[in-house]
DNA sequence: CTGTGTGCAAAACGTTTGCATGCCT
DNA sequence: AGGCATGCAAACGTTTTGCACACAG
């Protein structure tokens, strides 16, 4: 996802409308690599629409997801983050501060299912998550 | 962990008290491959000491997990789930039952964090989530 | 006897939903 | 005009907490 013109584009597509709510959202959203939560995002947008409501953060979010434009990530116990890059790659969380950082290294020649497994699971992906604490927390 | 001895052992050595409750938690969750949820936890716990309370079952899960003998799993979006086999392993989740596989296979010596972030970011250890259909959802 | 563990009920938390209103197309 | 989107409040499911009692050490 690259900029508000593409979401035009993207929610026409899918026949969907286009609202302030949704452009503020996706401008919040776009090129953000901070993995923000819902309530981040919330916070975010309220700064540029403060008439902005949680429902719609968590509706617009889902809806996003739905239509394969953000990921959600499953990897802070607490609460849900959203990735608005969907090009393949891991993630590392640092164990004290909860910081989510990009990893781009491609593992797929490395990492398969083992041999056992193969033939009776099909495989539409997977995710790395690293642990660790950041030169900022050490 | 293997035996409820060794939790008698475990229990012991950090001054806890060996309840029945702890006993009878450990027993369900003692060569469980099937990554329970709390409330899983609970329903196999109550067949075998009925009075057993949900609140008993978070707090010693919170205990193991706190003392390193079992591992709160991140990978269903909708609850934890516990893994009594603390061993370096990695999973697979069906996308369609969310049934969780183990894989043990060690992937150690291809996943690294890339060069440019190694010498800032220490790695404590790395987890992979296959995602995928599994033979029975096919 | 002391203090940790238990269990109930209630709270807290993130998230979802029902429904009336608003607004994009 | 029609229907999807919004926003409020209320519901939801999971997990946590306060507190009184029980019981392991």
């Amino acid at each position: 996802m690259e900029t508000v013109e593409k979401l035009t584009t993207v929610l026409r597509n899918h026949g969907m409308k286009i609202t302030p709510q949704r452009l503020m959202i996706f401008k919040v959203l776009e090129k953000n690599t901070s993995h923000p939560s819902a309530e981040e995002v919330y916070n975010k947008v309220k700064k540029i629409y403060p008439a902005v409501s949680f429902t719609t953060i968590y509706k617009t979010l889902e809806t996003l997801r739905d239509i394969g434009e953000i990921k959600e990530l499953i990897i802070d116990e607490d609460r849900k983050h959203y990735d608005p890059n969907i090009d393949i790659h891991h993630h590392y969380i640092c164990s004290h501060c909860k910081k989510i950082l990009d990893i781009f290294e491609d593992f797929s020649p490395h990492v398969k299912l083992p041999d056992s497994l193969k033939s009776d699971y099909t495989v539409t992906g997977f995710q790395i998550s690293f642990q660790g604490v950041c030169k900022e927390c050490a």
